[in-house]
RNA sequence: GGAGAGGUGGCCGAGUGGUCGAAGGCGCAGCACUGGAAAUGCUGUAUAGGGGCAACUUUAUCGAGGGUUCGAAUCCCUCCCUCUCCGCCA
């Protein structure tokens, strides 16, 4: 959520900001943000008369006085009447700050100063490529298979079974792939834990609050599951407990920065996306995800930032995946993020960059929602939040196995699996 | 699911209608004492919003929301949450 202070004392700046995004700043808000601020004043205003007139009477009757008797009528009197007049109001104050609230909880964070401009996908910037992308054909002349076809033939899922168990855009893995899956998930809790992430396996189902507070409500409730019965949804990822993990918390400045990884499963409805990657591994209703957060002070959170990327491409880099950093336009930024870098696996079946994490710092934009604030030496103030997927489980198997793939039909997997899978490799006949 | 108990400041805990934003303790910070420390003593120690250069001042907040009252942590209603016992269950 933006700082209602800075859209009353400054709104062009966020105008500007969001004119950035693409976006219209409503140029009702800030009169709304002044005429709260003025009902306020007047209230508080007449409370505290009310409250001197509380006081007075107590003092009188601590004199002697009676306390139902003539003496006081009119002290009794002009209490009632403010007390109508403030829960007028209060009333007016209440409905125009809903408004405001509504109006300000659909407004995303303003981009990072360092964002590049643009409006769309087409705008965003290739920071850098890592490792050279396997190209067909193979020996034999045959393209390389799309990691669905290795999937499929080799058995490590079964795509019709999964539409009997729940419906289309769920996968269920069998044997080497449900063990694959496991081993890549432990390898990545391994790794970030070494590096001093802290682990955490937080509920999957949510509730509306925590949803708000990193961002995903209200705006986009139709991408979410609900429980019909309950408060609660399936988390769209982990990035939604972490962040109220310490949600309505003051840390410590010497906390900071607090650093966790989490695996979740993730649930999302794609709604919008009928007919794009509706096979294998690449946008399902349930995807498993390693996630990243940090948690740190506002000057720390460029180079956590670049820290947190760092660690999510020492994955791609340990598993020997081609990858590409793409730094996301304003236009393209999602709406909690003020920057964003994507990193793009390259697929050698499908021949394309596909994104497999994206790793963003949302500034006090969560922290705001959430509250969630450090103490500065008298004072406190709002943390920065950061994530990123390190890495989307499901398309960091696709890519191994569209890597991997070779000409005997088997697909070789990296040295640093082994000790997690068992193996160094998926084998054609089982 | 059934029965009961309870939600007060960083923590413990007192407080059943009138200077209560809240006694007392612990913790923490500063000062004194000490060669240094412990112990001890003194002082200070919630958050958010408004006004003010500041000292300061004002409003709200004792799980949440309503109500009674001139006045509510305290009385009434609704909801949420936690705990204990029983049942069920991986």
């Amino acid at each position: 959520m933006l700082d209602q202070r800075l859209l009353r004392d400054n709104p062009e700046l966020i105008r500007q900001q969001l004119a950035r995004r693409g976006l219209e700043l409503d140029p009702n808000l800030q009169g709304k943000v002044r005429q709260v601020r003025d009902l306020e004043e007047q209230r508080s205003n007449l409370q505290a008369e009310g409250n001197r007139i509380g006081r007075e009477v107590g003092q009188r009757i601590r004199a002697g006085a009676q306390a139902d008797g003539q003496e006081l009528a009119s002290l009794r009197e002009e209490g009632n009447q403010i007390k109508s007049q403030v829960a007028k109001l209060e009333e007016q104050e209440k409905e125009l700050e809903a408004e405001l609230r509504k109006q300000l909880e659909v407004l995303p964070n303003l981009p990072s100063a360092h964002s590049p401009e643009g409006r769309s996908e087409a705008d965003n910037v290739n920071v850098k490529t890592w490792g050279e992308p396997r190209r067909g054909p193979r020996a034999d002349g045959s393209p390389l298979e799309e990691h669905w076809q290795i999937a499929e033939r080799l058995g490590l899922v079964d795509t019709e079974r999964s539409v009997r168990i729940a419906q289309s855009r769920f996968i269920t893995l069998l044997g080497q792939g449900a063990r694959l899956e496991r081993a890549l998930i432990n390898f990545m809790l391994d790794r970030h834990s070494a590096a001093g992430y802290g682990e955490v396996m937080p509920p999957i189902l949510v509730n509306t609050a925590s949803l708000t507070g990193s961002g995903q409500l209200p705006k986009f409730a139709e991408e979410s599951f609900k429980c019909a019965e309950d408060d609660l949804w399936l988390t769209p990822t982990a990035e939604v407990p972490l962040t109220s993990l310490h949600r309505s918390e003051v840390l410590a400045a010497e906390q900071l920065p607090l650093r966790y990884t989490a695996y979740t499963p993730c649930f999302r409805r794609e709604a919008g996306s009928y007919g794009r990657d509706t096979r294998g591994l690449i946008r399902l209703h349930q995807f498993n995800k390693v996630e990243l957060y940090w948690f740190c002070h506002p000057d720390q959170s460029d180079a956590a930032h670049e820290q947190l990327t760092r660690d999510a491409e020492g994955v791609l880099e340990a598993l020997e995946l081609p990858y590409r950093r793409i730094e996301l336009c304003c236009g393209d930024l999602g709406f909690s993020a003020a920057r964003t870098y994507d990193l793009e696996v390259w697929l050698a079946g499908a021949g394309a960059y596909r994104e497999i994490s994206s790793c963003s710092t949302c500034a006090d934009f969560q922290a705001r929602r959430s509250d969630i604030r450090f103490r500065d030496g008298k004072k406190t103030k709002l943390v920065h939040t950061l994530n990123g997927s390190g890495l989307a489980i499901g398309r960091t198997m696709a890519a191994l196995l569209e890597h991997g793939q070779q000409d005997d039909g088997s697909v070789r997997l990296p040295a640093v699996l082994k000790p997690y899978f068992g193996g160094d490799r998926l084998l054609a006949e089982l």
